[in-house]
DNA sequence: TCCTAAGCGAGACGGTACGTCTTGTCTTCCA
DNA sequence: TGGAAGACAAGACGTACCGTCTCGCTTAGGA
């Protein structure tokens, strides 16, 4: 948003910096080991950068993590922003196929920061972005069914596809994208229930 | 699991080391610090115990972490196991119930331990004592509707419970128990659309 | 020496490096602080100069106070050398007396540097210089009284007379430059005994 | 002077670190380095201690090397205190034969204490203890000759003393402890012109 | 009754990482 | 060409925490 553009070499030394940490944990998370446990060393080691490097453009990991995170998490929103026809995510399951897709792509990396050594810092991410998209698209009332609030209501839903999504990644992607898409679609819209009726509309039907 | 009694000192060292962490987690979430800024040197301080001491009876925090949580969650499996009727978590909103009012009981904690600053580990040990809790109730088949395992519909519906309880945490816990469960209770079964037609059955009817 | 001139710019930045890092160093001692905590970066501030045009004419620190301290030194040696009288050092108290005008001239510097906190290397170069004067002037034999060297004794000489000017400005110069002259003229000559017997032969008298 | 005695882990540690820093600054001369430029992990590296224990003992490098120099001029101080009969500075040179054998018989380490690259700390504490030594001994009115104060005169001797020291260092030792001793004796008592007049009184005869 | 084994406090220490500071080099751009 | 401005590598700094060890005290149970 600064008028004065980034020197080159700053964003090359960031660039680094974000590989090397997205990386690094994808990597710590196969030998087994804690996310706490990557260094600032190891980090700028990946990236070829000496430490102090490092000071000059983060203060913390946290902050590495988190704007290494939006680079990826932008290629999402930017497919949810470009989409030719709107999306409403009671009406079909497009939206959710844009999100199975953008996991899938980098899998391994979303299986670390969705899974257990994760830190609720992504998936909150997400479900924000998610409940802020429904809300615009789809303009409930403020207040349904005697007591719950509509954003509890498009908030939980945001909240499932994610568990949905981290179970997906843990159980190691056992269906296609299209699958899981059209799953979430009917179990935000239909819940439970609607898979136990024999007969029940199924929406790949 | 021992046969040998512990040392009555033992026991001592480690309900004091206990309820030292979780306090701790508690005030660390309030200050805005960060759950891995707590040192062993704060917990034994907070324990009055020897930094050393902790060693005898564990290798890392996580360990301790692990044991003190166990302490909490028991109470809530001990209710289930308890209950003088079989609880089922598709016809009635009882189990919800009983999560709500032990969540309630320790929201301070839960609410850091849920949160955004959690750790994936608490929300993981409570979605899978309710997701074997409902398949041994409620005995789904293995497949159902084509390709999805009931497995991951059992999960994906305790996993939204969770994202519910956090939400209500995070927001305040703006309802009641009574209220939360019946809302789990529709959302699950039922899903999103079911609180949209006018006319729909509430649980609470 | 170099044939060429120097560029006037290069004069002035020099200028302005020498000053600075001499004021810096009476301002150190006077916080009580060490003269190596003194940074280049301190020294470019204070001569409001780039730090890197501080590599354009210097390597080291030392070399910059080195370069510095012989502009101060030169006006001490400049006075000897101009003098219009010969100035014999076992005569008469002149050469002393230049020295003390001198020290008292900048006595807040030679203060630090001849200090607890200094290194030897300004009283070094006193030293030599008077030794070298003196033996110029005085021609000794260059063995005395068995085994001593004439340049032992000239330089020890000179070394008490440092010692003297030292203990002087840590005192906070208690005396009048005159008087610490011919203190060290008496001293020099005829040593400690000199003052003990009542009827001594002032060098004042 | 404390009353707990010290832990012999202590003790040791300790004695690790001033050997240490004795030694380094010994071969720092000699390779022509600076004394700053020895590090605490050098030291600690040299003691075969961890430099985090370093810290355990020591705040500064400076602290560390007064400790270690005081362990040195303790046995100088201690052959002083210990001497059979009273050592008078002006009526024999056993007390300059004492400081001579102690210089000699770590001469490596003092002439690079009392050297170019010194910082005046070493001379200052010898001078400060052969002043108040002398002052002791001695015991001359506050003022002599007009306005010099007997400390003065007791100090600017003290000094000319290490002077001479230093010199003797610097030049390899070329004369003997003892030949040194005669002099800093008649140099002290009776000044430079006493060695100029052929038939002086040597202090020898 | 002693005594002996376990629990624990206390402190020294090796080791790793931290965040900061200074240094020296480089490159770009301006007067 | 001299100098300003800024990015960066390199390495030391002083601190924090960790995990291990050794020592010494207490206390309870068995000889």
């Amino acid at each position: 948003m600064s008028a004065t553009k980034l020197d080159p070499r700053v964003k090359r030394t960031r660039k680094l910096l974000w590989d090397a940490i997205l990386d690094l944990i994808i990597e710590a998370d196969r030998a087994g080991h804690d996310l706490e446990a990557i260094t600032i060393q190891d980090i700028a080691d990946r990236a070829e950068v000496n430490r102090v490097t490092f000071y000059l453009h983060y203060k913390t990991k946290s902050e590495l993590l988190g704007d290494a995170i939006e680079s990826r998490l932008s290629e999402l929103t930017t497919a949810f922003e470009t989409s030719p026809s709107p999306i409403n995510l009671l009406e079909s399951a497009k939206g959710y196929q844009l999100l199975f897709d953008h996991i899938a792509q980098y899998a391994a990396l979303y299986k670390v920061l969705l899974g257990e050594r994760g830190t609720g810092y992504v998936s909150n991410r997400i479900i924000d972005y998610m409940t802020d998209y429904a809300s615009r698209q789809i303009n409930l009332p403020a207040e349904i069914s005697g007591f719950v609030s509509s954003t509890l209501l498009v908030r939980a839903s945001a909240s499932s596809v994610v568990s949905i999504v981290t179970w997906w990644l843990r159980e190691g992607m056992p269906y296609s994208p299209e699958q899981m898409a059209a799953f979430c679609f009917q179990f935000c819209c239909h819940g439970f229930t609607s898979f136990l009726s024999p007969g029940a509309s199924s929406p790949t039907a």
